[in-house]
DNA sequence: GCATTAACACGTA
DNA sequence: TACGTGTTAATGC
C-alpha cells in the first residue's frame, strides 16, 4: 500500500481516477527494487500483477532454446504492462529483466480487476495504451525487415518517449549507449555509431548517460 | 559491406 | 576507482 500522492506521481492514469478509486487503486499497489540482471519474471511464470516503472529501465524480451536472446521492447519510466496477461489470464510470454537497478510499483490482480470492473477512467486509460501499442506493432512489422542500425536505434529511442505512454517523459532519456543497443540487438559500439549518425542529422543530442531527442516524430519515422 | 568482439585512451562521477 | 564514451583493429557472415 501506498500514499495517494506517490500513486498520482509514479502513475499518470491515476489522474484520470475519481478520489474513491484512487484510495481503492493505491491499496493495491506495492513498491519493489529489481538490481541490474535481475528478473521480473520468467517466460511462462504466472504473476499475478500489473507492473509499472518508476525508475531504472527494463527490457521485455526472450530467451530461445538455444540460449539466444532478443529484446522486444524496452519499458522506461512511466509504462506500465502486463494487463494483457492479466486480462487474457495466461502465462507471461515473455521475460522482464531489469538493465539497471529499477524501482516498479506492482498492482495486485484483484485491485486491476476491480478497477477494469468498475472505472472509467482506468478503462479509457487501458484502451488508449492498447491503441498506442497496436500503432507499434503495425510499424513493426511494415518495416522491420529493412530497418538498418540506425532506423533501429530511432525507433527505439521513439518509442521510450512515446508520449501516450510515458507523458511525464519530457524529450531527455537517462540512458547508456550500451542499454540502447541492447535493446536494439547492437554491440555498444554499433550503437554508438547509429547514435552519432541520428546526432548529426540533428534528431537527438547526445550526452553522457543520456539522450536529448529534438524531433521525436522524425525519429519515429526514420528509415520509412 | 556491415556487424561483432576485444582492447585501449580519456574524461568524469 | 569504476563507469560511460569514442575509437581502432581483427574477424565473421
Amino acid at each position: 500500500m501506498i500514499p495517494s500522492e506517490d500513486l498520482l506521481r509514479i502513475a499518470h492514469w491515476a489522474r484520470l481516477l475519481p478520489a474513491d478509486e484512487i484510495e481503492r487503486a493505491r491499496r493495491g499497489v506495492t513498491l519493489r527494487t529489481l538490481s541490474k540482471g535481475g528478473y521480473l519474471c520468467h517466460r511462462g511464470d504466472v504473476l499475478d500483477a500489473w507492473t509499472g516503472v518508476i525508475s531504472g529501465l527494463l527490457s521485455l524480451g526472450s530467451t530461445t532454446a538455444g540460449g539466444k536472446s532478443a529484446t522486444y521492447a524496452g519499458l522506461s519510466p512511466g509504462m506500465w504492462f502486463g494487463e494483457g496477461t492479466l486480462l487474457k489470464n495466461e502465462p507471461r510470454r515473455y521475460e522482464v529483466i531489469a538493465l539497471r537497478e529499477t524501482r516498479v510499483a506492482v498492482m495486485n490482480r484483484k485491485t486491476f480487476d476491480w478497477l477494469f470492473e468498475n472505472s472509467v477512467g482506468f478503462n479509457h486509460f487501458l484502451l488508449r495504451q492498447f491503441n498506442e501499442r497496436l500503432g507499434q506493432f503495425i510499424a513493426l512489422v511494415e518495416h522491420d525487415r529493412t530497418l538498418d542500425a540506425t532506423a533501429r536505434i530511432a525507433r527505439n529511442l521513439a518509442w521510450l518517449l512515446n508520449p501516450a505512454l510515458t507523458p511525464s517523459a519530457g524529450a531527455h532519456i537517462e540512458i547508456t549507449q550500451e542499454e540502447l543497443g541492447l535493446l536494439s540487438g547492437l554491440s555498444r559500439q554499433a550503437a554508438n555509431r547509429a547514435l552519432k549518425t541520428l546526432e548529426e542529422q540533428c534528431l537527438i543530442k547526445l550526452e553522457r548517460s543520456g539522450v536529448t531527442v529534438s524531433d521525436r516524430g522524425r525519429l519515429a519515422a526514420y528509415g520509412d
